[in-house]
DNA sequence: TTAACATTGCAACCAGGTTGCACAGATTAA
DNA sequence: TTAATCTGTGCAACCTGGTTGCAATGTTAA
C-alpha cells in the first residue's frame, strides 16, 4: 500500500498486518534518524510520519507547511511551502520546525 | 505562581499540590473554550497551555509563532510574530494553526 | 429547610508510545 | 562444516498523558 498523506503508527499496524506494532515503531525511529521520514504533530492525538522528498531539507533550517483537515483527519506536506524567513527574538536559534495548518481540505471542501 | 512561558498538566499538577489532576484538566478545558487559554502542540510529548493576551484571537484565522526549547523545554509564545498570509493549495481553507519553532532560546543560548 | 444543581477527588480506565527479553534466522570466525 | 555471534522480530508488559464515571461534598434557590 501507499500512502498520499500523512501516516501513523497505528495505521500502519493496521495496513502490515502481519508485523508488530513495536517493530514497526522501531522500524520508523530507524527511518527517522536516517532522514528518509519526518514527524509531524499534527496535534491528532497521535504522531504522523511523512516521507522525505528530494530536498525536503529536514536536517537543514528550512522545512514546509503542512495542513491537518479537521473534518477527514488527513495530514498533508504542503512541501511548496517553505516557512519564510522569520525574525526571531534576540539570541534565540531556530532548528528545526513544526508547522501546521488546520482546517477543511480541498477533499472535503465541497 | 505564574508561569513566563507555556505550561502542561502536569506542571500545574505539581505546583497545586492540593487540587486533582481531573480538576485542573477540566478547568484548562473549560478555559480552552472559553478562548481564555489556547494550547500548544509543541511535540515534547504533553500538551502546553498558554494565556491568550489581549488581541490574541485565537477563535479568528491568525495566529501568532511558538517556539520550543529543545534544550531547557520551554515553550514560549511569540506574540509578536503571527503567522504570514500563506497561498495554500485551491479549496483548502484554514481555520487555525499550530506552530511550533525548535531551537534554543535566549536564555540557553550562551 | 429542602431539593436541585455544580464542583471536586478518587480511582479506574484508555491509547499511544516504548522497552526487556527470549527466540529464530542470518552472519561470521575457526 | 561447525560453533559462536550478531540481528531482527514478536510478545507481553510497562509508562505516561489524558480522560471519565461516580460518589461525596458544597452551593444556590425555592
Ligand atoms: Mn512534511
Ligand atoms: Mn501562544
Ligand atoms: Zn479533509
Ligand atoms: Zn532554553
Amino acid at each position: 500500500m501507499e500512502y498520499n498523506t500523512a501516516f501513523s503508527l497505528n495505521m500502519l499496524e493496521y495496513d502490515l498486518v502481519t508485523v508488530d506494532k513495536s517493530t514497526i515503531f522501531r522500524t520508523l525511529t530507524l527511518f527517522e534518524q536516517q532522514k528518509l521520514i519526518h514527524k509531524i504533530e499534527d496535534g491528532s492525538g497521535s504522531t504522523k510520519y511523512a516521507l522525505c522528498v528530494e530536498g525536503c531539507n529536514c536536517e537543514a533550517i528550512d522545512q514546509h507547511f503542512h495542513f491537518h483537515c479537521t473534518n477527514c483527519k488527513e495530514t498533508f506536506c504542503l512541501t511548496e511551502l517553505n516557512i519564510p524567513n522569520i525574525q526571531l527574538p534576540s539570541k534565540f536559534e531556530m532548528k528545526q520546525a513544526n508547522v501546521v495548518l488546520k482546517g477543511v481540505c480541498a477533499n472535503c471542501n465541497l
